[in-house]
RNA sequence: GCGCCAGUAGCUCAGCUGGAUAGAGCAACGGACUUCUAAUCCGUAGGCCGGGGGUUCGAAUCCCUCCUGGCGCGCCA
């Protein structure tokens, strides 16, 4: 990649320097750093080395920045090399190495952008895991697109990445909805029914009862604990399939479901404890198992085993963890909602104690969607049963609208969503400013094909007919891209990529209004369509990462 | 009380490992369609980066403190 490009030569300039004497602090920065310029007058990238060895050398920085320069322009890599403000050295690319960009498009094609900084690295993320009682609703959606996309870009840096849903079947939540089933059941059969206000009291619980007394009858010959059983295992079976459903519809796949029962059908839960208690992290107290996790960061030690002898679902949750790392994931990232930021602590606590590193865990917390409608809230429930669910928003604004405006910005910042503006607005909404730019060229080339032209091969494509100053920005914006999808990896922030998306958009509409693409002159315009196909072939492979689609036509 | 996240233009938000004159969209105002799709473009205006201290060549970014908003602090899941 050209920043490494860039680094080797200013390191070989500072080695030649102390070789000859011109600077004598012999000092190596641990990283050289280099930085895209706000300003693009400051060249392409630029570097503070001169800044960061000024104390070492002694010297003001601006003339070791000038030692350095001298043992820098004879590179070819270089079109000018230039000294500013307090000390930057500015470098601005020659006209080469624009043009093999181009050429790696061209060649790279839907792989352009790829990278390999995590190969070898095998991560799961684990994302959604909504409770099996109620459809999902607009929160999970956000946490289910930042995770999708997130999964998309690991891969494309090379990860190897698996998506997970760990179905939470196990415990009082899924008790409750089968006993929720049970009593709508025996309402429909004509009973009266004194529903408990924690029950589940949406209508979805009446539909399932409906359902489920058309498909097995009216339960009558079982035990209430089989009844209730019975109830339980047929709404969670129907709920995931709408939830399945419901993100598929979304551009959601994932790659295994796994669930919290079968944890304790395996044993699992009894063996990871025993690991724990093995390595004497745990002890008794009051009847009950506790985990030492305040040993390792947490505010308070965590109770395994209750004194009545059931698992807490801290419990279920420590040996899915832990199977997770059994199961060869060097990194493990969690997608939850903000809500659980303070479980945290005793999760990398228990991992700590295990002797896996703090990285291995990465949680990324998800904030609250406050969903309002002609800029009134909506209180949200599942009790209530108040809810907007998932796919009524999708259905309303569409799903590349909707997953476009969720990644629009960091997870951890509180997102107002307003359905009437993500309709009504529809128009101005960013998204189809990605797109439009995408079907401007699709419509270019097809303008093109009427006369007989199509985009130049790479031998055919001369670079010399580029010449204007947008066709540069253009070209550097489209050679970042590489950068912009390892940073995001990196870094688990799928928003740089949308920002990325709307700043090369912008430069092409823009190139769009000012020049004509098919011009009077057949070498320019053939030169210009190698140019605009490459920046096509970049929207689309970034749309991609998000799961938005790309549009010939609008 | 303790902890986590946030506080940047009228509104919604970017700002990558500390860097040069703090950016974008919307809203406002003024312009551009006989020209590849005006779902677009060009321009103007808009700021004590919540307040105050500190660290240094340099702070929206790091540290301390205070203020405001949200969310957590179970032998619940």
């Amino acid at each position: 990649m050209i920043k490494n490009d860039i680094r080797s030569a200013l390191k070989q300039a500072l080695e030649n320097c102390y070789q000859q004497g011109t600077l004598s602090s012999g000092e190596y920065p641990a990283e050289i750093q280099l930085e895209v310029p706000k300003n693009p007058e400051h060249g392409d990238y630029a570097s503070n080395l001169a800044l960061m060895l000024a104390r070492h050398e002694g010297t003001p920085p601006r003339q070791i920045a000038e030692v350095l320069v001298a043992a820098l322009r004879a590179n070819a890599l270089f079109d000018t090399v230039d000294i500013a403000g307090p000390g930057f050295i500015n470098f601005r690319l020659a006209a080469a190495y624009w043009s093999t960009v181009l050429h790696r498009i061209d060649a790279e094609q839907g792989a352009f952008g790829r990278s390999q900084v995590g190969s070898g690295i095998k991560v799961q993320v684990e994302f959604v895991s909504a409770n099996p009682t109620g459809p999902l609703h607009i929160g999970h959606g956000r946490g289910a697109v930042v995770g999708d996309a997130l999964a998309s870009i690991l891969a494309a840096a090379g990860f190897e990445v698996q998506r997970e849903y760990y179905i939470n079947d196990a415990g009082n939540q899924v008790q409750t909805l089968g006993r929720s089933i049970l009593l709508r059941l025996r309402e429909l059969q004509g009973e009266v029914v004194d529903f408990p206000e924690d029950g589940y009291q949406a209508a979805y619980i009446t539909e399932l009862a409906a359902r489920l007394r058309q498909e097995q009858g009216e339960l009558a010959d079982l035990s209430e604990e089989e009844a209730i059983s019975c109830c339980t295992r047929f709404g969670v079976e129907q709920i995931l399939a709408w939830i399945d459903s419901d993100l598929r519809a979304f551009g959601i796949e994932f790659d295994n479901w796994y669930s919290e029962q079968s944890l304790y059908d395996r044993n699992m839960v009894e063996q990871e404890l025993g690991r724990l208690k093995q390595k004497g992290l745990t002890y008794e107290e009051d009847q009950a198992l506790w985990l030492r996790t305040t040993d390792f960061g947490d505010d308070k030690n965590r109770v395994l085993i209750k004194s009545d002898g059931s698992y807490t679902y801290f419990a279920s949750d420590v040996a899915y963890h832990l199977e997770k790392f059994d199961r060869g994931f060097d990194r493990v990232i969690d997608v939850w909602g903000a809500d659980h930021h303070g479980y945290i602590p005793r999760m990398k606590a228990m991992l700590k104690g295990f002797g896996l590193p703090a990285e291995a865990l990465e949680v990324l917390l998800i904030q609250m969607v406050n969903l309002l409608r002609d800029g009134q809230p909506f209180v949200m429930g599942k009790r209530s049963g108040n809810f907007v669910t998932l796919r009524e928003v999708i259905d309303e604004v569409g799903r590349d609208a909707c997953r476009f405006f969720f990644l629009m910005r960091r997870c951890d910042s509180q997102l107002d969503f307003d359905l009437e503006l993500a309709k009504q607005n529809s128009s101005d909404n960013p998204v189809y400013y990605v797109q439009y730019a995408h079907a401007r060229i699709c419509s270019i080339n097809r303008n093109a094909a009427e006369v007989g032209m199509a985009p130049p091969s790479r031998e055919e494509f001369d670079f010399s007919r580029l010449t204007l100053d947008d066709e540069i920005a253009l070209i550097r914006q489209l050679s970042r891209f590489p950068e912009a999808v390892e940073g995001a990896a990196l870094h688990y922030e799928p928003h740089r990529l949308v920002f990325y998306l709307q700043d090369l958009a912008a430069l092409l509409h823009s190139y769009y209004n000012r020049h004509r693409v098919l011009d009077e002159d057949v070498r320019v315009t053939s030169a210009r369509m190698y140019l605009v196909n490459a920046v096509r072939i970049v929207l689309a492979n970034a749309l991609s990462l998000l799961g938005v689609s790309a549009p010939e036509k609008m």
